[in-house]
DNA sequence: CGATGACATGACATCGGTGTCATAGGCGAG
DNA sequence: CTCGCCTATGACACCGATGTCATGTCATCG
């Protein structure tokens, strides 16, 4: 690989001067220029980063640290859309504001981001991101670092600068909608009962019938998933089993996840019920693979990942720029838009 | 950020010893190890990956071009597993090497290629790999890199190293088994007529049928998908009235994809057909979100990403580390093994 | 005509590590 | 005793860029 003192010989002048043609800075003679770039195609050469880092301290790198690429790769938990699609967001704004990422997966070994963050250092990269499986709380106090830290669809108890989904917000207007189509009687068949997901969509779905005059029931709010449970469709089918046999059945079952509500359709077929004529269904995370295949096509919220990824990405620059971390607003809420779709009908009151 | 200069002064050694106290070249007494290691503590000192690469020349670094992270974001074209998992693989072995990933994403513009292999270049990667989302054959001719370039998931003109799914072997591998299975009336729906995954898994399927000296019915043989058609459901109905019209209907229906098999349990369930007892259904792709969580659940063929991506990883170290690219192999594939489910019934003969 | 400044260019130090070579002390062999 | 060798350590150059400062050449202006 050549370097600039090639280029700065075949091309007459000095390596200067080649650096000047480079970067634009500095005047240089209109003639002298061609031959410069003549040189520098001639010899294909490319400047070393590293070179260039070492003078002027910007590395232009971003660091992140996910489990989503390892994760996905043994799927023994129904946790819904790929986090993925949150790395698709950050890469899109990193790409577009010159910043080059790095991407480490911890392949689900929480002490493999000690040495990850080693490694990351030593590249000088300008700042980090972790990107978690799913909305949860994490514990990243070993993972000190000399450069801003942000959080995306997790947080800390060290207040680190985070963006969320807004699971509340979400399954509240699922549910309002929901009402507004005639349902009174709406089901809610949770993920696991500990999770954060589920504990603020169980508010927002309780908030959504309060402001509608609705009584709850807790006989239509099931734990559709359990963590310990050997056999998540079990799980699933007693939860039906419960919701039907009930003297006043749902009209409506939301699911934790669009995953849950893919095998409620199976559930539901075995029954002989219709979907949406007998009874709707609605799924959550908008996994399109999955809702907009389905027949019929789910009725979900869209967990928008890739919007906060591009919020992150958004505010970590931003830190970046100012020197100064987020201060109005360290935790971001990103919007849960409801998608509807033929999964759920009306019903005449 | 502190240098190797801020350590050795602390320590009272000069900066070579800290080198050699951090490479374990040269030896080094006891004491003064030990009060080194203390004052790199004490500073929170991260060697500069920047400056060690100036000398050594040897970035430790593997660039990786995809289109997967953006193009997952708008499923316009039902192409099956996220090429994502080929990147699973990938990082997971490089991750295994000690070698570090720059994963750069061509936001599904072709023209974005080049810049990004620039800087790349200017990072000093060792090795490139080019991930491409489905079985095909891709120009790289501008692409132009001073370092070996693999190949995954799809193959060029210029003869490069790749890796590729043994799309013939796997749709062939299924065939035989169903006829194992009594079936002898096999559709198979496929995916657009003009992908390499269909001409080699159509081989592979009618291979398969001459080895049991059944003969090879046309009429069983239909394009379930059509790049130009709007509505790929639509297209996928036309097929399977198609085939359910047939004097003797096949009582198995093999689809290019598992979202189509997906669909195809839809519009079944419509017509009031009970899978597996009334008609068979086998997917590709082996997309487990899908596969294992329909009911029943799909029998498929599992597209080996991950595997693949291992395999570049591999075959591209090797290289890197032999100076001659793979010879006897430079066209890998990869085996794509049956995964037996419930929605294929045995047949009575 | 000489002073002034804009333009074009180069010499040189510097960033933070590592390779090369030199040096000083200790120890066993001749 | 002293020569040779091994151990432990340091001085210094170098990798490839860029920032700083100096220098040389014109054109312009008073």
């Amino acid at each position: 690989m050549s370097t600039i003192y090639d280029v700065a010989d075949r091309a007459g002048v000095s390596a200067k001067t080649v650096s000047r043609v480079l970067n634009g800075d500095g005047p240089v003679g209109e003639k002298t220029r061609a031959r410069v770039n003549q040189a520098i195609r001639e010899l294909g050469y490319v400047p070393s980063q590293a070179a260039r880092m070492m003078r002027s301290n910007k590395s232009g790198l971003i660091g992140l640290i996910t489990g989503a690429i390892s994760r996905n790769a043994e799927p023994t938990e129904p946790t819904g859309l790929p986090d993925l699609h949150i790395v698709q967001g950050i890469q899109a704004h990193m790409a577009a504001q010159g910043m080059t990422l790095m991407i480490a997966d911890t392949g689900g070994a929480q002490d493999r981001v000690k040495p990850l963050i080693q490694t990351f250092q030593e590249h000088r990269v300008e700042g980090l991101i972790y990107v978690a499986d799913y909305h949860r709380e994490v514990d990243l106090s070993d993972a000190l670092a000399s450069c801003p830290v942000h959080l995306v669809n997790c947080y800390d108890a060290t207040g680190r600068p985070c963006v969320l989904p807004d699971d509340r917000g979400g399954q509240h207007a699922l549910t309002k909608r929901l009402v507004a189509h005639g349902h009174r009687r709406i089901a809610y068949v949770t993920l696991d009962r500990d999770m954060d997901a589920t504990r603020l969509r169980s508010q927002g779905y309780r908030d959504a019938l309060a402001q509608a005059g609705i009584g709850f029931d807790p006989a239509l709010l099931n734990e559709g998933h359990k963590q310990e449970a050997p056999d998540a469709n079990a799980c699933l089918a007693r939860a039906i089993d419960h919701l039907l046999e009930l003297s006043t059945p749902p009209t409506v079952i939301c699911c934790g996840n669009d995953e849950m509500a893919l095998r409620l359709y199976g559930h539901l077929r075995r029954r002989g019920m219709r979907v949406p004529e007998e009874i709707s269904i609605a799924g959550y995370d908008n996994y399109r693979a999955i809702a907009e295949t389905l027949f019929p096509p789910l009725t979900t919220v869209e967990l928008p990942y890739r919007v906060m990824g591009e919020r992150v990405a958004a505010r970590l620059l931003a830190q970046i720029a100012s020197g100064t971390p987020p201060v109005d607003d360290l935790c971001e809420l990103t919007a849960s838009p409801v998608v509807w779709r033929d999964s759920v009908t009306a019903i005449q009151t």
